[in-house]
DNA sequence: GCAAAAGTGTTTTGCTTACACCCATGA
DNA sequence: TCATGGGTGTAAGCAAAACACTTTTGC
């Protein structure tokens, strides 16, 4: 055969996301050397030899960020090898998404010290915000979380251990970029069966009633969905 | 840095689904060499210097099993890289989703001769029907191509340029594993817009009332979906 | 009392289901 | 004429959207 395999680098390539001051943030890392030095990226880094993906995600989540992968909501997205995506020759690029809570930013030592919690910027994602092919994947990891706050509990993984339901629309008002109807969204959320349980405690806004504190519960799929508005007008 | 990334082969492995005799079936090859001679396993091979992972796929769809996949709906759906995965060494592959027509299986020439469809079998699956670990990877693409039916149109891929109502529910039914309301379902597609339009002919069927014919429409996103029976009953 | 956020009630509208019923063809 | 699949009508039930209204706190 005159064509042989190519030898592959695979890195992991994270989109991190959290909610911070109503807005939808990434975490991201300002390279400290070439290529793309100076530029800011998804964190990241190669999968070393007997490493599955999986393992590779927590260990470069936990080695750059400082975030422990196993108590935060990690999956893998898609994977990405276009010819020259990379200066540094043949290496295919697999992305993570992963979903954090609002956390105080410490993320002590290591190589943590270069990342950062920024606002995602949809005007510059795809216009060269990022280094390499970074903006497609975050774009492509956006969608992702997009759709499953739709059928599947993930907005909760944006949540702490108790939440209200006001902080749980916020969320889906900062991934979706929608107003969201107070009133409806209670009822939709406390009617999906599994999806929150309330635990009885309360918490004091800085104004207004208080709020009932739930924490998630134990369904995999919404049903019924939390459909986004408009979604599929032509 | 004591940790050397590891070098991966990347294989491409294809699930191609197709409808024959109102089953589910799936394009396999039987093995001609080490390792797992003599079994059946997904078709698919290596990714070359300069190609993009859809060229591979394309590719490999050509010379595995005589099909154009330039044709064909493609997609993506996810990398595995399991250590020992493969008992060649360092091999990660990334399995495509691809859905095909009910087609003649000529497949002339080249190493499509190995190439047969199989109806999917739900109960060998996931215990040792398939080569590697190609249970696994065909178990997530039928859940891929089970979800995206719901909100896209992809069962009109399964169906040849014009088709009837009834083709397409064949298609759901088959790929779902339900029976649905003919009366129902008619009425449902003919009312998503850009699903389907008529062509204006008509097709005798063995016995029964003509039907009238359709082709694509242009939607890319159902709306409204065509939610599985059942979806998410705890 | 006032502002602000939480939460309930009610109405309208649209989709889904179940099923009765009619249509058009081949045998 | 009958069997068979294609296709329409209709009513019940659930869910979503819009919005009036009440509750409970801090100031």
């Amino acid at each position: 055969m005159p064509h042989q395999p190519t030898a592959f680098r695979i890195a992991i390539d994270l989109a991190v996301l959290t909610i911070r001051d109503g807005h939808l943030a990434v975490l991201l890392i300002e390279r400290g050397q070439p290529p793309f030095e100076g530029r800011v990226a998804l964190p990241g880094g190669f999968v070393r030899a007997g490493e599955d993906l999986d393992d590779t995600a927590v260990r470069e989540l936990s080695e750059e960020t400082g975030l422990d992968g196993r108590t935060l909501h990690l999956e893998q997205v898609r994977t990405y090898a276009t010819p020259g995506r990379d200066p540094r020759g043949a290496v295919a690029s697999v992305a993570y998404l992963a979903i954090a809570p609002d956390l105080p930013m410490p993320m002590a030592g290591t190589d943590a010290a270069r990342a950062r919690w920024e606002p995602v910027d949809h005007d510059r994602l795809s216009h060269g915000w990022l280094a390499f092919d970074h903006d497609i994947i975050l774009r492509d990891a956006l969608e992702r979380a997009r759709a499953k706050l739709e059928y599947s509990p993930l907005a909760t993984a944006f949540c702490a251990e108790t939440f209200t339901i006001g902080e749980l629309r916020a969320v889906y008002e900062a991934v979706w970029q929608v107003r969201l109807d107070p009133r409806n969204f209670h009822r939709k959320v406390t009617g999906v069966s599994g999806f929150v349980v309330p635990t009885g405690a309360q918490r004091n806004p800085p104004t207004g009633r208080p709020a009932a504190l739930y924490r998630r519960g134990n369904a995999t799929l919404l049903h019924p969905a939390m459909l986004r508005p408009d979604n599929g007008r032509q």
